[in-house]
DNA sequence: TATTTACTTCGATACTTATCGAATTGTAAA
DNA sequence: TTTACAATTCGATAAGTATCGAAGTAAATA
């Protein structure tokens, strides 16, 4: 879990994957996920500094990835937000 | 909230905040908190890193300490909690 | 008052990582 | 088939950080 939380600690990376959320959700109608180069423009890092990202995203299982032709589809793995949900909530005081 | 994720992600640190949860919830009747020093030994580092670490959770308002004595005695920041839960959910699909 | 205990500060070190430019790959369009 | 585009790989660098031992502080106890 360390690493999921890892994934999402650097500012440029979050807000990498703050993106791929908001698109994916505008594009819920044709399913199409995130297209990655439609967000590119608007985070202020290189190409090669946003692969390397995009890898550790995957890698954290935050995201899943596909190559559509050329382009990049980027999708949300929502079930690793439960499993950090959960996690949070582990061991929670209601009293 | 980069910040707060920061905090979580190294797995020593991350213990720690873990080990907090469960003392203070297993002290919730004598509302004494988590005294550091009994969760010192459980974790496989030594006093200048826990130290350190624990700074780094109090910066990310994960936690609070105070001083009673000679003991530290460390509380979790609820309201932190909430806002990371809120923070994960947002934009989040329900199709 | 002297000693022990809990914790912090300091300085050093080894490791990790965020970032870039240049070069490369693979696909689509002209 | 040439060109353009999207993305990746590589190598380098600068910055950050997890950790430790040694020394320091402050509180409780003997």
């Amino acid at each position: 879990m360390a690493k999921v939380f890892k994934a999402l600690s650097n500012p440029n990376r979050l807000e990498l994957y703050l993106q791929i959320v908001e698109k994916q959700e505008a594009n819920y109608k044709t399913n199409y996920g995130c297209l990655l180069c439609e967000i590119t423009e608007s985070l202020n890092i290189g190409a090669p500094t946003i692969s390397h990202h995009l890898k550790e995203l995957t890698n954290a299982e935050l995201i899943f990835t596909e190559m559509k032709g050329r382009y990049l589809v980027a999708k949300v793995n929502e079930g690793m937000v439960d499993k950090m949900n959960e996690f949070l909530n582990l061991n929670r005081s209601e009293h």
